[in-house]
DNA sequence: CTGAAAGCGCTTACAG
DNA sequence: CTGAAAGCGCTTACAG
């Protein structure tokens, strides 16, 4: 039956049912103003002459787009790392937009900030999507002072409340998943730990070492630190930086998967066995650690359900709600074969 | 000057330069109708006032919904692999987009190919998006059928052209690139080489396979072959049978980066060297195999033109164009250190 | 409960 | 070159 020629609208339904456009709008949007029977009649009829609404009629005449506007920054270091976490965020998203009938406004950019704002500008002054998620937002992002200066405009960052200060925010625990780290560490048996920290212009950074040095300082552990990029290479280089002390760290933490997994491979090249002679543990969670030989002791958290999260917390907003910061569901330890005691200094 | 307060339509901008709605709307479009004094005036008043087009409000009156649809599909498997490619592929895509000013509208979806045929029609009733992109189609897929029942809708599928018969498809060069790989290993001296090939109900499984057989024939080389799952695991257990056999094959060639690193993995396990003892291809390139001890050979593409080239088709389809079969730009062998000449069978 | 009418913000023939 | 008017497809007060 493809019933398809022209598009059909309200007012084929209305003349073919024998009742007015509104109605018919009645009928279809399940409000009072219409008895059931006709009610039932308009629905048969709608459904038999296939009629479908209309985005850009229903956007315009409710001034609402049904969309969320997500822009992605694409760096050229972090590759799937980013990606992969990006992917597994809109994915938990999607799944929540579905149910009610929103879609993804996606825009990608190698711009930076300037770009992105640039974009959620755009969307603000044309009405193009309902609310913002914001992600991979820096220190002085122009984003920040954007919807400062437009509270009244549904937005969500998924970033750290250090960041954003004031504006609605979900975010992760890190402090709280550092010491969860460190406190392993410390049952284990080790006393001197290393880590192989992220970039120090994201303010997670800062809050997991200054989380990781606060425990240590509490159980009189010690902890050293390098930054780099979330690559292998980074990961690699950095740890055979440690490496070249005698009494170095017996155990590394690593803030990405792609640098534990570059730490690993430095490790095994110098000989050193994982967990005997050193002990590590990866930041985030993913399929290499668990390939990984040894699987990788990890701090695990499920991407997808922040991105559902996100999408719920940005429909409350949409219906005027108001958010403030809210936290990611806690980091868990998955310890796998990657830690073990340090080896007794005989 | 935080001017927006209510959102100001072009019936003010008419008010405020004096001119009727008409005028705006030919100044603001580029259309003749107003003298460029007029044209200047309004431009500037516009400017001045802050307008912006309301994106349903054009929408509805061009019928345009000036947006892309695209519905990723998500397997349990694959996790990055297909992650990054089709994060790569919408960052090449959004890129043309931009440029004109459309938007991708995404949609995600764990139903599989009926799940995302179900959205792919909502879209096509209600006017959603000018055009479709679709990917990751399987044999019997339904959305082939949706859109042959729409040849008047822009569709471009992103696929084999033996999947998609005749409709509008961007087609990867996959016989080409295998032939390349052969050719490769012949000249370096290789007879007897092994395929781990990816699932077989992907179509460019089966064409990787029937040009890598046919050249190997042509070129008197023998050639075993495998299937399994991109993933590290399946491309080491593959990896394993094949050298289970003493007179096993002197170079093996993996479907993707995943299993070609599993495979690495393997043969390294066993104590053998690459590509001393033994040579191996990727046949997706990627970060993993340029870091991969050795850095390993690959069949190159750059995805983001590949997206690229696909927002261009689709454009041009939304403008009324008729697109046929289209190919990629073919595959670029990069040899690294994992190829080299067999060992003398001595 | 139901119908006629105005409105959402923009575009585009159609007369001056 | 310019203005008044109708239309895109839907929603929603407002009278009957």
């Amino acid at each position: 039956m493809g019933a398809s020629k022209s598009t059909i609208t309200i007012a084929d339904v209305a003349k073919a049912a024998g009742v007015s456009t509104s109605a018919v709008s009645y009928a279809l949007n399940g409000k009072k103003g219409v008895s059931e029977k006709t009610r039932a009649r308009v629905l048969e009829v709608a459904e038999s002459m296939g009629w479908r609404p209309n985005s850009a009629a229903k956007a315009l005449s409710d001034s609402r787009s049904r969309s969320i506007g997500v822009v992605l920054l694409l760096h050229d270091t972090e590759e799937f790392a980013s990606g992969s976490y990006a992917m597994e965020c809109l994915a938990g998203l999607s799944r929540v937009l579905e149910e009610v009938d929103y879609s993804i406004t996606l825009r990608m950019t190698t711009g930076g900030a300037a770009a992105a704002c640039r974009i959620h500008r755009d969307w603000i002054e044309s009405g193009r999507v309902d609310a913002h998620l914001v992600l991979g937002v820096e220190f002085g992002d122009p984003r920040l002072e954007l919807f400062r200066e437009h509270p009244d405009v549904p937005a969500l960052f998924l970033a750290q409340q250090q960041t954003t200060k004031g504006l609605p925010t979900l975010y992760s625990q890190d402090d709280e998943g550092a010491r969860a780290v460190v406190r392993h560490l410390h049952e284990l048996g080790h006393t001197h730990i290393a880590r192989v920290a992220g970039p120090e212009q994201y303010m997670h950074t800062l809050i997991r070492d200054s989380a990781t040095m606060d425990e240590c300082a509490r159980l009189g552990m010690r902890c050293d630190s390098l930054h780099g990029e979330y690559m292998r290479d980074d990961g690699a280089r950095l740890t055979s930086m440690f490496l070249n002390f005698s009494d170095h760290a017996t155990a590394i933490v690593y803030d990405s998967d792609s640098s534990a997994i570059g730490g690993l491979h430095a490790v095994t090249a110098q000989g050193l066995v994982v967990p005997d002679d050193i002990s590590l543990v990866s930041w985030d969670d993913s399929a290499a650690c668990r390939s990984a030989k040894p699987p990788l002791t990890a701090l695990h958290r499920d991407v997808r359900s922040i991105g559902d999260k996100a999408g719920r917390l940005l429909l409350r907003m949409i219906d005027g709600e108001t958010v403030g910061a809210v936290p990611e569901d806690p980091y868990t330890l998955v310890v796998r074969d990657s830690t073990a005691a340090p080896k007794p200094t005989d």
